[in-house]
DNA sequence: GCCAACGTTGGC
DNA sequence: GCCAACGTTGGC
């Protein structure tokens, strides 16, 4: 399978697992664990790509946004966190045998010059169709379009309180 | 296979 | 801290 690089937005909540822990991680690079949920399982498996380029979003806190962007660095592989009874998203029902959750590894790449905010973000008519100003929307990764991903770059060199 | 109950996400 | 929206679970 040889398709383009895609673009993804992944989200975090920064008081638990922020842009910053990623930046210091050796060669800035870690993996995506505790994604219980099978489309994003399914996304990971099908259409993550190493080389493909992801924000980093912080959620849950007080100006949610993206604050960064990371690579893909890796393929789909067994979330072993699912395995260990002593973690937070040990899934008794996902084995070494048969992994049910999968991650992928990421690495830092930079910070945004500004937090984009989700305010930002809604009211953005080009964004519209975007997943994460959807109502409901619950997905901790989501596909970006290329349009979009470049939107977004754009504001970023604009003042955030009031465009253009 | 329906669907109520429950747990989680995440903005506000 | 509240609660709407959603996904998952499990009884039937």
């Amino acid at each position: 399978m040889d398709t383009a690089m895609a673009y993804w937005l992944m989200k975090s909540e920064p008081d638990v697992y922020g842009i910053d822990h990623l930046a210091a991680e050796p060669d800035g690079t870690e993996h995506w664990d505790g994604i219980r949920n099978y489309q994003v399982r399914n996304l990971f498996r099908d259409r993550f790509q190493p080389g493909d380029q992801a924000f980093f979003y912080h959620s849950n806190t007080k100006v949610p946004g993206i604050v960064g962007i990371m690579e893909v660095v890796s393929e789909a592989y067994p979330d072993h966190t699912a395995f260990d009874p002593d973690e937070k998203y040990y899934d008794p029902k996902s084995d070494p045998d048969h992994p049910r959750w999968l991650m992928v590894d990421v690495r830092y790449i930079r910070h945004l010059d500004r937090l984009i905010t989700l305010a930002e973000l809604k009211a953005d008519p080009a964004l519209a169709d975007m997943r994460l100003v959807q109502r409901g929307n619950r997905l901790s990764v989501m596909p970006v379009s290329e349009v979009e991903w470049q939107h977004i770059l754009d504001m970023e060199k604009q003042d955030g309180n009031d465009n253009r």
